[in-house]
DNA sequence: CTGAAAGCGCTTACAG
DNA sequence: CTGAAAGCGCTTACAG
């Protein structure tokens, strides 16, 4: 079953390569016969014709793909929302979005170079090498940055640091006084788990709060009670604890239940991303929500406006919201 | 800044291009001296030069990626490490794996025309159309299918009513009587949660149970604490329920908790998946793992399989685990 | 041992 | 209004 190919069609409908490509590409500039377009429309749909996006990349030396790459860690709802947001916006511009887990031996630059996507979104840092290459090879890049600053331009910031502030002001306003941090154990999360814990610790310094007691938490009910037990012993126990983010809060709530102690009472729990499961927690799981539908549009109009070489968007101001439950 | 190409190598080392084709591809049947080949490497290296993907798919007709589409429902952790899994495995196969996250209008036909990947792997389902038009295209199709029977040859299958038996069989080897199952709320996950009821309605049916009474769980704790009541209503009180997964699993025990009853002593409950969240559930939960990692070797497998034309590995026995902790 | 040439399927100046 | 031709970058018979 060989490839239909605008030859094909070209005989079919009797008239020329030229004159098909000018048809089904609507290309502007020419002037043919209505009956001509028909006819030419006719064969195409006949033969089921579908052009090679091989020769045609090949031919422009640009696709119709933009690439996504995501990080090495495991990617959460949120990720999921945003790619399925910035699938829906692109496909309105007849760009396919494609995404590759980065795992793996393969360099970056075999995909992209195999892919010559129009864009390239990371949601993980590229290395200055890795973009100019992307640059040079006429891909815009669209590169996700946790911290707060320098907002590079054309980047997607997700301010992380500001997510630790947040937990401590809410944590503050509730009349709690010594903190404590629960962080996590898995070394890919660094990316996000440093500047969240960098923001807690700017917050507790600002308000002149006593830096935080800092527990690692693998997410096991066990580690969640060692954490609590260490977070509570000496003279000044921990009443409140902010946790990188819901799973491991949910572990800390574990922690506590398994010692005894009241939440919010003894001690305050605060999470980050509001999952499902932070609302059925007991008690329900007060969180930092990074409405994913407000990051979404600004991905999304942050890599069309790449596109269009236009500048990058404003940074929504509304991303991170407080989700006032019972556990703080 | 443009491509550099073959050409631009073959000139810096004074060789042609078919030459150059021969060294960098390792060409079997010709014999090159070793000074040539350094040469043309070093040119190759010092130009940074690197094919053109879109040249080489047109002149083979095939490319060096998998697509694989996702479906239109919330794809949790397990299909994150199946794709983490694949892309690693084909790595080693030089092959590229890109995730289509299939929402949006655009036909599928669109995308795999766009890319000519060498194999389509669904996480949905494919129309026999679409299947039809892929096959034709010379694609290779690795679909999964949710249900037991038929095992379509090449498909990749993970036996969503087995899930449903193997929950009752527990909460029946426990010695619970009186059934109740906890459906989702998302018709997007109709395709796992209808095979999964109908597992859990046979299996009550052999093993001579009253049919179970169902209700549809929202993941909200309201509308557990109300399947819970329902659930519980009547002459004959529910005392055991199997839910669709573990978050809604979640709900049901927030809704046991919320009506003051005890799990397990009043009511057990067992969920699908064995999320992070359920070992850290009051009281932790019991649940059915459908284990990633032997899923994802299968899965691979399959796509090799059909990469290399030879016939579908056996189906992997061992796919599901039962989970026991506290809940049931 | 190496090179000139064809051809994959497309688009687009250019010439009628 | 429409067509013949070039060329995107690659690989591979084929001919030295």
């Amino acid at each position: 079953m060989p490839r239909v190919t605008s030859a094909d069609v070209a005989r079919e409908s009797g008239v020329s390569r030229t004159t098909v490509s000018y048809v089904l590409n609507d290309t502007t500039g020419t002037v043919i016969s209505e009956e001509t377009r028909r006819r030419v429309r006719a064969a195409a749909d006949r033969l089921g014709y579908s052009p090679s996006a091989a020769a045609r990349t090949l031919r422009s030396g640009r696709s119709d793909l933009v690439l996504c790459v995501l990080p090495d860690w495991p990617v959460g709802p949120v990720v999921d929302a945003l790619l399925d947001h910035l699938t829906r916006e692109l496909a309105a511009r007849d760009l396919s979005v494609l995404v590759h887990h980065s795992r793996g031996p393969r360099p970056l630059s075999d995909l992209w170079r195999a892919v010559t996507p129009r864009a390239v979104v990371g949601f993980t840092g590229f290395s200055d090498e890795e973009e100019a290459g992307m640059h040079r090879a006429g891909i815009q890049v669209v590169a996700t940055v946790l911290d707060e600053e320098p907002r590079r331009p054309g980047a997607f910031s997700v301010g992380q640091t500001q997510v630790g502030r947040l937990q401590v002001q809410h944590l503050v306003g509730a009349g709690h006084r010594v903190l404590g941090y629960a962080s996590t154990t898995d070394p890919r999360l660094g990316d996000f788990a440093v500047p969240r814990l960098a923001g807690v610790r700017e917050e507790c310094a600002r308000l002149g709060l006593p830096a935080p007691r800092v527990q690692a938490v693998d997410l096991s009910a066990g580690s969640g009670r060692e954490a609590v037990r260490a977070l509570r012993a000496g003279p000044d126990p921990v009443d409140a604890v902010a946790a990188y983010n819901d799973e491991v809060a949910l572990a800390v709530l574990a922690g506590a239940r398994a010692e005894g102690l009241r939440v919010p009472d003894d001690v305050a729990v605060i999470g980050v991303d509001d999952v499902t499961a932070a609302r059925l927690a007991s008690p329900p799981l007060t969180t930092v929500s990074q409405s994913a539908g407000v990051q979404a549009r600004f991905l999304s109009d942050s890599v069309i406006a790449a596109l269009d070489g236009r500048p990058a968007p404003a940074h929504p101001t509304d991303v991170l919201q407080l989700v006032v439950r019972e556990s703080a």
